[in-house]
DNA sequence: TAGATTGTTAATCGATTAACAATC
DNA sequence: TAGATTGTTAATCGATTAACAATC
């Protein structure tokens, strides 16, 4: 459930000082209901002691648990363009369980180019690579013309988690999580909140 | 509300033979219950008509007109990275009223280097030309130590709507709205589903 | 008129929250 | 024991949906 990844992150912020927090520290944190959080954890099994609260480094363990970070997950990023090479580059996923293990591109003057430590290789490598590399997971970041095809060879790959940054919707097939980061959406939900406050 | 810019891009995906839609065909397109799109659009004074639908012409207008596309927005972005860089060149940006009018990055080294027709500008400028260039939306694609600090000289130049990309929680000023696009959260959404499916 | 589709009400569903007994 | 905080139930709230009269 999409808060968990929340909580986890809040644990962070707590002050290195204590070993235990209580739901209402960590609500606030992550700005939601004590009461949210306590069902929340109760739901993964993360027990906490009453009058006392959560052990942190075991409420830790269990957030990391219930989302799966215990394993290491490969990753596949499709167009290495300025977002794709920035994607490769994204510090944000070092330490979280997921590597970086392949970035493609049609354009034969890209391929062979370095980028970050990764080489990029051509696209009709794609279901190779996939299966050889144990690739679960694939970032889009292609021109949306180009999404759906790749989308499809994903998930003939056997890829079943995509993470969608081209301006396009994708035909969502059985048992495949396509999540869309969509930044045009994003600015226009901005500028809705402009005209409206 | 969310769903509004979603409307708009499902009348793209119309037959162009038809000059007119219901609420049945556009709820299947976007994904939602049909009765859901017809309150939405009520809920904007977007009116049908009975037994017809509704026009799509006049449809696409009364979104624009909702969403505030009708404006110009004046952009910026904060960080002149691969990320930074990708941003400026987003295409999904183009022809919904946003207007990249300057990128920043502290690093006196990329300062003066053209990042797609922008001209990279120190930070130091930032609240300077924020004001003389009418830049209402700014865009956070800094390194994560460096996001509280740049979001806070934003606010204080005046900007109201904040798109976050730093793996960073910034605290939130009254009236401010920001909004995070998380990309190791979005990651960990994936592999919970990996891991329940 | 018959068929289609809106606009809106009322019912349903699910998610959030308040509250509190349990208990450390 | 007194204070704190969990775990969970029941109440609340809001969002979604079914249903249907209105009407083109």
């Amino acid at each position: 459930m999409a808060r968990l990844p929340v909580y986890l992150r809040c644990l962070s912020d707590l002050p290195t000082s204590q070993s235990t927090c209580s739901s209402d520290q960590l609500a606030a944190i992550a700005g939601v209901n004590p009461a949210q959080v306590r069902k929340d954890l109760s739901h993964i099994d993360a027990r906490g002691v009453r009058g006392v609260g959560y052990d942190i480094d075991e409420l830790r363990r269990e957030l990391r648990h219930a989302l799966g970070l215990i394993k290491t997950y490969g990753v596949a990023i499709i167009g290495a363009g300025h977002l794709g090479t920035a994607l490769a580059n994204y510090p944000g996923f070092v330490g979280w369980g997921f590597e970086v293990r392949a970035i493609f591109d049609v354009d034969p003057t890209k391929v062979g180019e370095e980028a970050d430590g990764l080489v990029v290789e051509p696209l009709t490598d794609l279901e190779l690579i996939v299966a050889k590399r144990s690739i679960s997971i694939g970032i889009v970041a292609t021109p949306s013309y180009a999404a759906q095809d790749v989308a499809d060879r994903l998930v003939r790959s056997g890829v079943r988690s995509i993470l969608n940054f081209a301006p396009a919707i994708l035909r969502r097939a059985p048992g495949v999580e396509v999540r869309r980061v969509d930044l045009s959406t994003e600015l226009q939900i901005l500028a809705f909140h402009l005209q409206h406050a």
